[in-house]
RNA sequence: GCCCGAGUAGCUCAGUUGGUAGAGCAAGCGACUGAAAAUCGCUGUGUCGGUGGUUCGAAUCCGCCCUCGGGCA
């Protein structure tokens, strides 16, 4: 997408998207080209390789850094990106949890949902008297944290840190596009992520053998086209996956901004991408 | 032309001895504090291929017809 604002005011782009920190992800994470980059300066994109995980704490923290730094040298930062989750805790911070003991953290994610659940009955009833029992992840998450910090995780969230939501200016915009229009380009974006080499970058990607839930492992695709190299499906099945997979995250990232973002975050709710540098200089200058 | 099998939700299929249907997937809505492209919750009326009959009552039994497989000619 071109970004004619960048252009006209010196600007860094900083990504927001959950995937697109990967390096090992060029194509199935539909990070920009260079071509689209159009010689402005792009952050956080490719920056971590898929053997660790990211987190939402992370990205904040290492998003914080690179806005500070544009502001230093009085560029605009331009933050793009669909993890709600990445926005939410840059600007209104995070619950300061200790780092997690990783033989605790690892031993839990080999647990059974249903036993980590009992174990969190006894230890945190809070936790789960709130989280459905087959709520996997969050159930491991308050597990390792009592278990490794010796607090339940509602003593943890009491108070958040790190948020600058208050000390920037901030321009927010939400592109919620007709859901018809994005899904065709759902489908579409599939069929060029594979021409475009897709196939090879899973295969490469499989080659290293990382532990399947790791982040990288678990982008949209993966599971898909490594199922198609080994044969188990077809190459249209496993685009037909692909792509129902791509709208059902579209489908959920509808339902988070909708409802999580703050209501008086203005919405671009036309197909009309073109205006898209219009609607933004108009909110620049509020 | 004859024989066999199949026709039930958008798709794949369950439906026991006749009591007007239900799962998975898809779809929609929602939740979301260190894996978030993740994880999870809620939502199931559809001429049960058509038509005529048997029956108090038919997706279920019988006749005829249509469609799609397969086989024999």
């Amino acid at each position: 997408m071109a970004l004619d604002i960048a252009k006209k005011q010196p600007s860094v782009i900083i990504n927001a998207d959950s995937a697109q920190v990967y390096g090992d992800l060029t194509i199935l994470s539909a990070r920009p080209t260079e071509e689209e980059m159009q010689g402005i300066e792009h952050q956080l994109f490719g920056y971590i390789d898929g053997i660790e995980a990211c987190s939402a704490a992370r990205w904040a923290s290492d998003a914080k850094t690179a806005i500070a730094e544009a502001h230093a040298r009085d560029l605009l930062p331009i933050l793009v990106g669909g993890t709600g989750l990445y926005v939410r805790i840059l600007l209104d911070g995070i619950a300061p949890i200790p780092e997690i003991d990783p033989e605790i953290r690892q031993e839990i994610r080999q647990m059974e949902t249903l036993e980590a659940y009992r174990a969190l009955q006894d230890l945190d009833p809070v936790s789960a008297e709130r989280l459905n029992a087959t709520d996997t992840t969050r159930i491991q998450r308050a597990l390792e944290v009592i278990r490794s910090t010796g607090k339940p995780l509602d003593h943890w969230q009491k108070h958040k840190t790190g948020g600058i939501g208050n000390q920037i200016k901030l321009h927010p915009l939400l592109l919620l596009p007709p859901r018809e229009w994005l899904y065709e380009r759902c489908d579409r974006r599939l069929h060029e992520m594979i021409e475009r080499g897709a196939r090879q970058e899973v295969e490469q990607l499989l080659s290293r053998k990382l532990p399947a839930n790791l982040p990288v492992m678990r982008a949209i695709g993966v599971a898909e086209i490594a199922a198609w190299l080994a044969g188990d499906i077809g190459r249209e099945v496993a685009i037909e996956r692909a792509q129902a997979a791509t709208r059902q995250y579209a489908k959920r990232q509808y339902t988070w901004f909708r409802n999580q973002s703050p209501p008086d975050w203005p919405r671009a709710e036309s197909v009309d991408s073109n205006n898209i540098d219009g609607i933004i200089e108009t909110i620049l200058r509020n």
